[in-house]
DNA sequence: AGTTAGCACTCATACGTATGAAGTGCTAAA
DNA sequence: TTTAGCACTTCATACGTATGAGTGCTAACT
């Protein structure tokens, strides 16, 4: 069991950390620290952390550097999210006082802020509502047998996509099949529409249509696009502010973090991740690269709901190095879901019924 | 003036620092040399190439390496196309070989496929016709007070943008105002329209709508968004290769080339600077980035076009290293352009009059 | 029992020196 | 004009040494 003490040190040792990259040593940390122990004490308490696994060194003689599980352990029971102070609000406010014409739009400016007050690399999702069902579908002749798809969601999304149809469809054809769709598929939920789609719908359309196959990989491609969740990455570019040391190995897994965050299945894979054990402070989480996978190692992400009551919830995250300021960051994050969902409240509130 | 062989000595110099980055000295040009002189011979070479500006030491007892003036001048006048190897035209082929919807597709696609042929970042261009002409615009209700804006072009692209229209606004004012768009804007050219928005249009749509500035200023986005060139960028990650001495400079600068390749006007500043100056191979040019702007130096830009004939021209281009094996970029690109042209003549002739 | 001063020890860093490799310029001969 | 030879320069590497930050441990102190 460790002391208050020992505590005391650890949180300084980290907070140090976060604010020079540096290696905290004995002395340091006698000045820092509120307490007026001699720097002999301060290192007999530093020997039980290293060996209870907290800090580590370096090499025999250097200060102490916080481990995976001394961060684990501050961020489960040491960390104080800092208020955010009034300047951020400020920031954050005026970044928000824009007229949107898309919900994504407020979603995509949340990115770029966020990134911007806390240069580090920001991912945002918009809301998402447990069940989605279709609530509109429209096929535009654009002439030269092209047509766009356009599918509507009562989340308020809206996909479309042109694609090109063969020279024998007729526009009879297409309207008749506009109307199957809307007669027999707006209103369910985005799930079940792609499972008729599988049967039921195809021989309903075969009466009408010559070749209902293209038309139907169009509309389930549609589909799909509505269905994924739609990632926001703002300051993409801060994470290179972080390549320290620089060898090879450590571009190499730049390399590979840019290539997940630009992916976004691989992001839903990271940030979906069982929200099951939840923090006490409400639904701030902070999670280690290393205990996600190899390729985060060194990095850190904080992600934060934010919720919408009926229309539902979404999250913004912020990914950067491990020894970020932590009680900022979460402090931060924690004003700024407030500011984006009152944001987005009122832009239901302008257009409701999405 | 130079000796034939102080050019080959220019040449090979080139050849070999793109092959190893190092500074080559008169030894390792002697083995290289198909010529037989001994080291002593090359080193007065040397050195006149060096008098002359050509090459330069780093420090007074290194290798040579290519100055600017020294790749200029073999740029203009002594660099030779390597022909594309069977096996490129292979995988190039293969890459094509997809069904495409639009004529977006392919060309971001090649984007993808040049910057993995030669693992640079590679930046292209779809066609583009002198005169576009605007061939149709829509306006598509979605319920819930929100419209779509849909615009087609001569050229076969076709824009949209999802908005919000005032309560006030009825379905029948909406319809008169499609209605005097396609009467009075369809068939003109784009530019023409952006125009005739300013003056004319404002007081023909007063007569219908209480208030037409929204849905002007709609309209104009999406005419902005479709007058617009959209660039595609393949291999971003690969910049990041190049990061040799990775100096905090050197970050600072790969942070600037991204801003600039992620902005397309800045894209479009750097590659449509005239293109007057014509190299002798029909074509391609090669600008370094010394000559272009302080954020690329040490980059170097190859650029080629392509011809669709009454289709418009477009754009390839290779961002890479100054120490590039150009003579085999160079080949590549043309046989690049060529089958990029090939491909996308077959999706016009399968999907005409676009 | 906890705290502190003192001291020996370790390691990274910086610095001066020696050495060898790579490369050059110059000279004199072919 | 070309070449062989040689003196010279610079750099990278290795090595020894000094320095400083930091540690662990012990013995004394409260």
């Amino acid at each position: 069991m460790l002391t208050k003490r020992q505590l005391l040190i650890l949180k300084e040792i980290i907070r140090l950390f976060a604010d020079t990259g540096q290696p905290i040593g004995s002395k340091t940390l006698m000045k820092a620290l509120p307490i007026h122990v001699s720097s002999a004490t301060i290192r007999n308490d530093m020997a039980v952390l290293e060996e209870e696994g907290y800090i580590e060194k370096m090499h025999s003689s250097s200060g102490r550097i916080p481990s995976m599980k001394g961060y684990r352990f501050y961020l489960d029971h040491l960390v104080e999210p800092t208020a955010a102070t009034p300047r951020d609000y400020e920031v954050i406010q005026k970044s928000f006082q824009q007229h949107y014409h898309k919900l994504d739009e407020i979603v995509d400016q949340s990115a770029k802020i966020l990134s911007d007050l806390t240069s580090y690399t920001a991912i945002t999702l918009g809301p998402e509502v447990k069940d989605t069902t279709l609530t509109g579908f429209r096929l535009v002749p654009l002439g030269d047998y092209r047509v766009m798809a356009i599918l509507v969601t009562s989340a308020g999304t809206v996909e479309s996509q042109v694609f090109s149809i063969p020279q024998s469809l007729t526009s009879e054809e297409l309207e008749k099949a506009i109307r199957i769709v809307n007669d027999n598929l707006v209103g369910l939920p985005l799930t079940e529409v792609a499972s008729r789609l599988k049967d039921g719908v195809p021989q309903v359309l075969m009466q009408y249509m010559t070749s209902p196959s293209g038309f139907l990989d169009i509309f389930e491609d549609v589909l799909k696009q509505a269905a994924q969740e739609h990632y926001y990455v703002g300051g993409r570019l801060n994470l290179l502010n972080y390549l320290a040391d620089k060898k090879d190995e450590d571009i190499d897994q730049l390399k590979s973090v840019y290539e997940m965050i630009d992916q976004s299945d691989s992001l839903a894979n990271l940030l979906n991740v069982s929200t099951q054990d939840q923090l006490p402070n409400s639904s701030i989480r902070v999670r280690l690269g290393d205990e996600m996978s190899d390729s985060l190692k060194n990095f850190s992400l904080i992600t934060a709901n934010y919720d919408l009551g009926e229309h539902g919830q979404g999250m913004v995250a912020l990914l950067g190095p491990t020894s970020m300021p932590y009680s900022r960051m979460i402090g931060l994050l924690d004003v700024f879901r407030e500011e984006l969902a009152k944001r987005l409240t009122d832009y239901y509130f302008h257009y409701p019924n999405h």
